[in-house]
DNA sequence: TTCGTCCTGACACATTTGTGCCAAAATCAT
DNA sequence: ATGATTTTGGCACAAATGTGTCAGGACGAA
């Protein structure tokens, strides 16, 4: 794992394309002063980005690769908790807001680069930059909401309903996790999600 | 269900200082012109207050009493996905924020009292007073942090864990709700929630 | 009180899911 | 290309969960 200092990199574009995007409200003086203490994270495949029950002490933006955040018993056995693709926050909401620590662990599935930004300078951009406030709440609703399906979808879907909708609702993310690494993302053992793949496969 | 309009109610009053227990930067007299639009509902035991299918032209706060939102799959069956005790916001948030027909049905468990505001009123809010952006993004931070804990106590709890978790964290809430209303809410049918009952009581 | 309704725990049985293991297939690094 | 590693599907068996039903008890209304 390799970092760096904002140098100003096609990365960090990137990043404030995206903030940009969602609240065209910012000048470019406000995002030029909000980039000023990016850094930049390079990952390898396999790498860790957080581990667990350590306080994040900054946010990181994931800009290419694919993350997964998984969470370890107490027979140190995984659960997938979240994938995250490019163009996503790559941390912990829960327990970064509280500067708690995180409870699930960040690896890459596939080599990586994260923006990062030290918690202190959100919360700086907050309070120095009003407009700043909106591009929060935007972001953490979007989050609210993608929250609020899967938990829906859990409660009141079967396994073989999630499974289809994941294969369908995210094709190009599907086609880029095994069976191994998904089955706990939908919250069943390998073994069932086997069963359902070859139940499918003999309907269609 | 009886509605009136804002006569500047006890009730208003307790949302407002809600409002204000949250951002305590805004303003006596932000609160107030936040106020005017304001109505409230009254609902007995039973009573209905967000059907499924329709489209929440107003956000509902609720001040008193405890609601239960839940879905009905093509057979009738009735899964409970949320209960909203008194001081939380009772209405779906994903399908309110993109204007979307509600999924889940919101019903009285006790008799309630709403204080509502019309969903323009909450757009104006975020325009006209700055300062209230700053809400919102607490608010949703907020609950996102407990969807979150939800989803992934879904993901790596067992139902038994679960319900342990709800009586000892939620222990006024237990009280007040049913086995029966309560095991959806955990993600297992009754019979299950049963068997665990009987054997944590075994246990104690 | 009395009636009716709702809630609860219980049971038997069917079904689903999990566990542990293995071998074939696919993937990766050298 | 070759060997090592990972991934996958399959099997047998165990365990957990769901389904349907029932009766006793609690609760509320008249």
């Amino acid at each position: 794992m390799s970092k760096e200092l904002n140098q100003d990199t096609e990365e960090i574009q990137i990043y404030l394309k995206h903030i940009k995007q969602v609240c065209s409200e910012l000048t470019e003086e406000e995002l030029a002063k909000f980039s000023e203490k990016l850094t930049v994270t390079y990952l390898a495949k396999n790498d860790i980005y957080i581990t667990s029950g350590q306080i994040q002490k900054q946010g990181g933006y994931l800009v290419k690769g694919l993350i997964r955040a998984f969470h370890t018993d107490d027979f140190a056995n995984e659960k997938n908790i979240y994938f995250i693709p490019e163009n996503e926050y790559t941390f912990h909401y829960a327990s970064f807001m509280d500067k708690k620590p995180s409870p699930l662990t960040f690896q890459c599935l596939e080599p990586s680069i994260v923006v990062n930004f030290p918690m202190e300078h959100l919360h700086t951009a907050y309070l120095q930059i009003p407009k700043f406030e909106k591009y929060g709440r935007l972001i953490v609703e979007a989050k609210l909401k993608v929250q609020q399906e899967r938990l829906e979808s859990l409660l009141f879907q079967n396994a073989e309903q999630r499974y289809f909708d994941f294969v369908n609702q995210y094709p190009q993310l599907f086609n880029r996790i095994n069976v191994s690494q998904l089955c706990s993302y939908l919250g069943v053992e390998r073994q069932t999600l086997t069963r359902i793949r070859k139940k499918l496969s003999r309907v269609k």
